[in-house]
DNA sequence: GTCAAACTTTGATGCTCATCGACCTTTGAG
DNA sequence: CTCAAAGGTCGATGAGCATCAAAGTTTGAC
């Protein structure tokens, strides 16, 4: 079987996508953040693009995390990994969800701790 | 001064309810379950009535968790401590999010551990 | 083949938080 | 006043998680 690239790991079915994991992805700022960066580009992003408050080992953490909640969907340009808002995904299972998160990230500011 | 009733805590007004707050707050799955058995009910319930697999002072801390994000109200009757879902102050504040979340509480069933 | 770019992996660390048992407080009934 | 009911408070504990620096890996260009 021709592999599609054996460096992008799993993503979970529609059907697997659970509230829990999806809450807990987007309880983190630094998360949150970069789903709202997506969603205010509308195209993919490759992780090195975002502008992070972290280390670089951290976002790929946070990427994952992401991933396999869910909320993105990873795959590779080269040497770049490139990141989809799985917004369709989400707006199925969980309705109005996303677009709550998201809409409160770009009115309300950041809490800055 | 009339001070409504001194063991009665704090809580945020509409305005000063975030959306890290909330998150933090319905990522547990104990509050969550809270607040989808307020939502449920139809009515507000006091802390004892209330079906939760934790011991009493841990589910003292949930409550104080829900009422400082400023997800549920909470006002004494007698001894008991009742407890009502804040779901229009969520609502305008946050469209959205409060269904989402209680929607996929009733529909899926609880991840357990 | 060589090299840099772009991420990932691997510990290690530190902090936050959920949990509990034990004890204290307030209220209302008798 | 006395008591039981309903909760709250107080440490203490343990697990999970965000964070980082350092080293490793994979790819594409030259």
């Amino acid at each position: 079987m021709s592999r599609p690239d054996a460096r992008i790991p799993e993503h979970p079915e529609p059907h697997e996508i659970t509230l829990q994991a999806v809450l807990e992805a987007l309880v983190d700022p630094v998360r949150r953040s970069i789903a709202a960066q997506l969603h205010r580009a509308g195209e993919d992003i490759s992780c090195g693009k975002f502008d992070l408050p972290v280390a670089r080992s951290t976002a790929t953490h946070h990427f994952g995390v992401l991933r396999e909640a869910g909320v993105i969907r990873q795959y590779y340009v080269g040497t770049s990994r490139m990141n989809t808002l799985r917004a369709d995904d989400l707006n199925s299972r969980f309705p109005g969800l996303l677009d709550a998160c998201l809409q409160a990230e770009t009115t309300t500011p950041d809490p800055e701790p």
